[in-house]
DNA sequence: CTATTACCCTATCAAACTAATAGAGTTTTC
DNA sequence: GAAAACTCTATTAGTTTGATAGGGTAATAG
């Protein structure tokens, strides 16, 4: 199940990606247009920015902006960093692989071989997914 | 992430797979050879047989036996009860669809863009993937 | 320069879910 | 008829999730 904090988060970086200059967006306009808890969104802004996605500007006309073009940001990178590693388990995570403490041997374990294609396949999309391809 | 309920099942069907007969396997012999909770296996292995992939055996010399050949149990039945809808969100689930309360145009919304890509390949692992595919 | 705007941070909390455990009950077979 | 093994209900500790509250801090416009 998708968390309602990647869920939201993505909601809010194509609704950046869809504005037409780089002008900041305050975070009230950003979670009315997306029915979204304010301060939640708050969090999610936080790590966005962060993690190298979004720059904000504070005061009077301030609010948050994409850093990069929207082509160039991969939803890979994105899910990373909102809903966590991409593979439904450590034993076939790239950048978070774990050893099952419970499993003698990889080779031979069917939930590896089965999870191993799937996240293959959720890599692919996911890296070759941007952005901008979000956006109708 | 992937629960733990989803990886014994797993783990316990593909055991069952593996046996040369339909001999009937107790329970405490699944756990100990996967090391998986007795007794957490047991409303596993129970919910498993409500939804018939496995049959039971009570008595002397009873047990837990596969139903169907392997080759016939398709990874995706197996997935939806144990692990529940394949789609990541409700508004792409085939069989549990679910309109977001809080989305107002499934054809804009750039998740929903997402999730259908993701749920479209799962879906072609999990309905190409038979049990018998996951046994070494 | 100062008031306003808006970001930033910490703490808290209820609800839901997960994984595991306990213990008793029932059926079947030898 | 007793042992073996499945079946069922209830409970519980721990974690995660989603949301809220409230104040603190920085920057900008005028």
């Amino acid at each position: 199940m998708l968390s309602k904090k990647t869920k939201y988060g993505l909601k809010a970086l194509t609704f950046l990606a869809r504005q037409e200059g780089k002008k900041p967006v305050q975070i009230s306009e950003i979670a009315n247009a997306e029915n979204i808890s304010q301060k939640f969104l708050e969090t999610i802004l936080l790590s966005l920015r962060k993690t190298g996605f979004l720059g904000s500007k504070k005061g009077k006309g301030g609010g948050y902006y994409l850093i990069k073009d929207a082509t160039e940001v991969k939803m890979a990178d994105v899910m990373r960093v909102l809903e966590g590693p991409i593979a439904m388990v450590p034993c076939v995570s790239l950048n978070f692989y774990e050893k099952c403490d419970d499993c003698p041997d990889e080779a031979i374990c069917g939930v590896h071989k089965l999870m191993l294609q799937v996240r293959d396949s959720n890599l692919e999309i996911y890296r070759n997914t941007m952005l901008s391809d979000l956006i109708s």
